[in-house]
DNA sequence: CTGAAAGCGCTAACAG
DNA sequence: CTGTTAGCGCTTTCAG
């Protein structure tokens, strides 16, 4: 018979100092109100049993688990894992532990992920992806629990939420294009319905295009790509086009349509320029080397983290809806 | 006022139907032992009051929280974060919850993870990385939570695993080297100590340079690059060994010593052939394509999480060191 | 098939 | 400064 080696528990300690629970508890939790030889006998009982408090029995009696929800679409998506990267790595310095739950975007699973976090009581909730659906908007608010939103734009900017200006940025970028006499610019969106790619990327690459004097042409937005594959795809697509540029707004997607332009003879930036906007490690390994926008991806989802933890603590939060500076790092794919 | 609308709990439901929580617990357990008419009433009124369980109570009562911890290196590495997905897709299949934490391999952030996920109760712990300290080991072992690795060797073969056979994969594409008539094959690895790196890849790689008559040249191994940038900068060092091959390791570095190379002017695969051993997207956004060892990262972290909850429910495990096979992927980068 | 009662391990008033 | 007393919301015997 293996002599099944039990956990300590606050009893144990308490029993072994000959003091009550709750001066153990008041230790443990690092109250002032204690006599610091009784802290010390404590301290040594703690060591001595190897006891560590019960994170479950303590979430149960205090109602906070010191645990945070994080959804998103996708971990395989380097954007969304650096900004998860830099979540966890604030969550942790607040000593939060994360819960960690993929969607794919898809409504119906952020739904159930949402309510299954919120059974486990967790203390707050990070959102990030496109799909935004007002289902899943009531159900955040049903919950309670705090939220911010990460990289993610909810139409109205009723959640507190940390990004950066996409409409400038495409706008810019777009502007640019323009100047350069590259006539004809292609920008490729991850949808045709949703907030983030219809009010603020479609939205700041018209704005661009009506104070240049033009008027957009549906022909030159390419919607719905979502792979590298899907890009080489699109590539073809959009030289029939006629298009002489384009704007993509996920790196993989873009390498795609750089490498199938490139594998059907022209030549970038010559005959074509592509700009992408998330800059993760994908624009560094193309050849040529891809101008990209240059998100703060870690910064967002620390920063969002930290705002946060804010909420939780019930502090004031002050601005709400963060727009974190982007850069533009012009590359070999621009010339 | 705001009217805090209190969460119901199982008592409110008891309550009204009449009935006493032990019945209303078992029918939200699905027990066999209630009577339909009784569970219907119950059922409508969980409904009606919109109640769900509150796992942290559960968790205490039960002493089972059905969330698994996951302990990895980094997030942003595609290898991890693919065999991570596999992971999670199974988790949340049997109803498990990931509690996630990234230690860039440090075995004091390991350290500390394990310890704080122990203290959450978890039910189980996947653990990924090349960095298995003895007490790292000990200290998963002192928790007497089952565990699995995935993607990730310890020496000694104690803890349950899923792993490709590293060895066999290394040998046998230093012996297509050799047989192509590549005679100075470089091996770029991880580390110059840890057991993945020496007892599994080195040793395949020797393995291979042996049974071809030949001996292993230390010159030829590049332990540490970690990073595409410090794969550029291993090219020129590989080059000026005379290298006219290379096996790596991880697609990024590789994809680093692809374009160094280029970059100073070689021909791939003309002049030196490169295989990679991760089989990411980045193999195939290179030009020329990477050829690659193709790990079945999604399905490690799959079947690792498939047998931890086999162990969580004591169940038979069977063999405990899953190999699953592997495939080579030729593409441009070799002929 | 159902209920009563005893916890799970800890926090949080409330006394003293 | 310390102890007592209630719970937190649920599972789980044990009776009946």
């Amino acid at each position: 018979m293996v002599e099944e080696k039990k956990n300590a528990t606050i009893y144990d300690v308490a029993a072994a100092v000959g003091v009550s629970l709750a001066t153990v508890s008041r230790v443990v939790n690092g109250s002032e109100n204690v006599r610091p030889a009784t802290r010390d006998k404590v301290l040594a009982a703690i060591k001595e049993l190897g006891y560590r408090p019960n994170a479950v029995a303590r979430g149960l009696a205090s109602k906070k688990t010191t645990t945070v929800g994080v959804v998103m679409p996708d971990m395989t998506n380097l954007f969304f894992s650096e900004l998860t990267r830099g979540i966890d790595d604030v969550a942790h310095m607040y000593q939060y532990d994360v819960l960690l739950t993929n969607t794919d975007d898809d409504p119906e699973r952020a739904l159930t992920a949402i309510r299954n976090l919120a059974d486990k009581q967790i203390d707050g909730l990070i959102f990030m992806g496109s799909q935004l659906s007002d289902k899943v908007l009531t159900a955040i608010r049903a919950t309670g629990i705090p939220v911010v939103l990460a990289g993610s734009v909810d139409k109205d900017q009723q959640l507190p939420s940390v990004n950066i200006d996409y409409k400038m940025a495409f706008s810019e970028v777009t502007a640019r294009f323009l100047e350069s006499g590259y006539d004809r610019v292609a920008l490729v969106t991850g949808s045709a319905d949703r907030a983030i790619d219809v009010d603020y990327r479609r939205a700041g690459y018209e704005a661009a295009l009506l104070k240049a004097g033009k008027k957009l042409d549906e022909e030159l937005i390419f919607p719905g790509a979502r792979s590298y594959q899907d890009g080489v795809r699109l590539a073809k697509v959009i030289r029939d086009a006629d298009a002489n540029a384009a704007l993509v707004y996920d790196d993989e997607v873009a390498l795609g349509v750089l490498n199938g332009l490139q594998d059907e003879g022209l030549k970038v930036p010559d005959d074509f320029e592509i700009v992408s906007a998330n800059n993760t490690t994908f624009t560094l390994v193309a050849r040529p080397e891809l101008s990209s926008i240059d998100q703060p991806k870690y910064d967002i989802g620390a920063v969002a983290m930290r705002m946060l933890t804010k909420l939780m603590d019930k502090q004031d939060l002050g601005e709400e809806q963060i727009l974190l500076p982007y850069t533009m790092v012009n590359r070999s794919s621009t010339k």
